[in-house]
DNA sequence: AAGAGGCCCTGATAGC
DNA sequence: TGCTATCAGGGCCTCT
């Protein structure tokens, strides 16, 4: 669920918290994540000073100030945490993306800054953390992926030139990293309500003028999102502190068999499941 | 090469 | 109450 504009959020956040502070102590109780954290991270990190917080696509880079570096991916289910050493007892200075307190399992690594003590969290392993010798070395880990949706090269020619004689279906193409860098199931199945196309529809087929809608409404819905603080899922019931409210501008995601929601249409919200992942679209109004 | 599908993982929820 | 099944989905992998 962190697409983006969540790691976005986080990243702003976070960067304001720790760029300056110095890593003093490197507890990892759990090394399983997507890739194992190999025995010698807690060293490569000890007495680092944070330069700043970057991000490219869904991956924090948190830049040390010898310009090496550590590339976060939040995968499905990640957080992070900064736990107040003062306000000890609440646990709950500053919580990032989506949970509102320090949970009490599946915190895998602990980072122990002078004022407060950073947390992952992440409970179903997808994400990871990679540490660089250089920043520039990432320039080969993000090598095969496309241009972000805000990047001025992700528009009507770019797509349609990558579309020619593509057979896989739009859905498909915006959930892949390959080709554009960010979106994620959510923020999808939004683009497409807006650009009135349906997540079936095979690439080749799309207009010139369907691909300036692309390029238009994924900088659109993104910036969108990164205004409202993000999309909070899941457990906003009970919540409080930094989450986002973009959840409540889903036009159609989580809104199977409810009344499309632009003016004058009839439609109905469908879901359909398209190479094992949920699309939300109007029956009507896209095409 | 392109595309389809499987798999990793845990927690929430639905149904019996 | 407690069991099982299903779903959530980012990204990497294999197979055709």
């Amino acid at each position: 669920m962190p697409e983006l504009p969540e790691v976005e959020i986080v990243r702003q956040s976070l960067n304001k918290k720790i760029k300056g502070e110095v890593i003093k102590k490197v507890l990892v109780k759990n090394r399983n994540l997507r890739f194992k954290i190999p025995h010698n991270f807690e060293q490569k990190i000890k007495n680092k000073k944070i330069k700043k917080v970057d991000r490219f696509s869904k991956h924090l880079i948190i830049i040390f100030e010898d310009n090496s570096c550590c590339l976060v991916h939040l995968g499905m289910s990640g957080t992070i945490h900064l736990i107040s050493k003062i306000e000890k007892s609440t646990l709950t200075n500053t919580s990032f993306y989506h949970s509102p307190q320090l949970p009490k399992k599946h915190n895998h690594i602990e980072i122990k800054f002078n004022k407060f003590n950073l947390i992952y969290n992440d409970p179903r392993r997808f994400g990871y953390l990679l540490i660089f010798n250089h920043k520039n070395d990432l320039k080969k880990k993000f090598d095969n992926f496309g241009p972000e949706p805000f990047y001025s090269t992700f528009n009507a020619d770019y797509i349609s030139n990558y579309f020619k004689n593509k057979k896989k279906n739009i859905k498909n193409f915006l959930i892949d990293q390959k080709f554009v860098s960010g979106i994620g199931n959510i923020y999808a199945s939004e683009i497409l309500f807006l650009c009135k196309i349906v997540p079936g529809k095979k690439a080749k087929n799309l207009t010139f003028n369907d691909c300036k809608k692309l390029s238009y409404f994924s900088k659109l819905v993104l910036n969108k999102a990164i205004k409202k603080g993000g999309s909070s899922i899941r457990d906003f019931k009970n919540t409080f502190g930094n989450l986002g409210s973009f959840q409540k501008n889903f036009n159609v995601y989580q809104r199977e068999n409810l009344k499309c929601l632009k003016l004058s249409c009839k439609g109905i919200i469908k879901k359909k499941i398209i190479s094992n992942r949920s699309s939300f679209f109007c029956n009507i109004c896209q095409k």
